[in-house]
DNA sequence: TATATCCAAATTGTTAACAATTTGTTTGAC
DNA sequence: GTCAAACAAATTGTTAACAATTTGGATATA
């Protein structure tokens, strides 16, 4: 028996890693992504490195010209990304309110350890883990309320933060979402919605 | 010299047609798709049916595990299909009020050109037609407007009619949308997202 | 009968080879 | 030198074969 049978898909992995160096800008813009060049990379095939980038495409992070590959797609307008911030704040406002008053205890323990990774990664100013702890956090909630719109949240999220990142701000980062989190603890649907809405825009 | 030499993206037309059947619900809840199977009626190979599986994945209408392929996923509970509405508005309102003031004279044409293809549709009141022509015209303007956010609309759209269809009020609907172009036709933005607040919900 | 184990069939995951397209460069005519 | 055509290289698109996993059923055992 093998200790981690689930040979867990390639997929998943490979788009997360090039999601986050997409995130922490080592893409430039226009950029066209290799399909050769990453599958030596990552020590694979081209299929799921195909696979991982069409993923990317549909979140609308990369662009898809046939016969051509995909490069990196143009960041949101200012007006889209307001579009964009509405979209997941009521997404997101919805999901607490389902979260909060049904979350188990595990559930809180996690959220904690999120919270405190997040609060890591800031102490060590390292922004694409910043980013990615702060996504984990949010995506926790969301998960949980709501495993159908989970898809649809990492796209908003994604191209959200890829715009305009309010999360240089790290003393600001944690004590927004120390709020949230003290919030959701304390079971009080109300401030953790407010708090929300201070920390997505 | 060949007539149509692009040769276009297989991925997307057999996406396409997989979402028509599965709009019109041709598959049933959690059944699985083939890949053979399907690879076969559209005579490739499993590779582009597979490109075309994950596509419709990441739209959230099909379902994904590993090793195990995937299923028509389940629909959207009511609460979750009234965030889905409230984000399609949210978008659509947006794109009107973008397109509405710039679109050229072609725009008008096209418009009315989609609008006369779903009255036809509801006239022979075939229900697949008409949700297919339904959400062409709807995305004319979201493409128009909005290209980056494009595909976040599919999504949305489309698990929102199979959660609940009021396309089968033929009348209505080219009620509905006939006083939506009318307005775009007068240049009347305020008109225009009003009436499309009354036909999206 | 109920349960567990093993085997075979079906299915998905991955890879490498090949086909088609695009892109860049060289060549040649003017 | 400039432009165009032809060629070569790089890249994407597709396919079929193989590997790994899951699934269902047959068999054996208590």
């Amino acid at each position: 028996m093998k200790s981690f049978p689930q040979r867990q898909a390639y997929r998943e992995s490979i788009s997360n890693v090039i999601r986050r160096d997409l995130i922490s800008g080592k893409f430039k813009c226009d950029e066209p992504m290799r399909e050769q060049k990453l599958a030596a990379r990552f020590g694979t095939s081209r299929g799921p490195v195909r696979d991982a980038l069409m993923q990317l495409t549909q979140e609308g992070i990369l662009q898809y010209q046939p016969n051509k590959g995909v490069r990196v797609n143009s960041l949101l307008t200012d007006e889209e990304r307001d579009v964009v911030v509405a979209m997941r704040l009521e997404l997101e406002k919805y999901c607490l309110s389902k979260f909060v008053p049904t979350a188990s205890e595990d559930d809180l323990k996690n959220i904690s350890l999120l919270l405190e990774r997040l609060k890591h990664a800031c102490e060590v100013a390292s922004l694409p883990e910043v980013a990615e702890n702060d996504l984990a956090l949010h995506r926790y909630w969301v998960a949980q309320a709501s495993p159908h719109l989970e898809s649809t949240w990492i796209g908003l999220s994604v191209r959200m933060i890829m715009k305009y990142s309010r999360l240089e701000n790290y003393e600001q980062s944690i004590a927004e979402h120390s709020r949230i989190v003290n919030a959701i603890l304390n079971r009080d649907v109300e401030k953790a919605i407010y708090y929300l809405g201070e920390n997505i825009l």
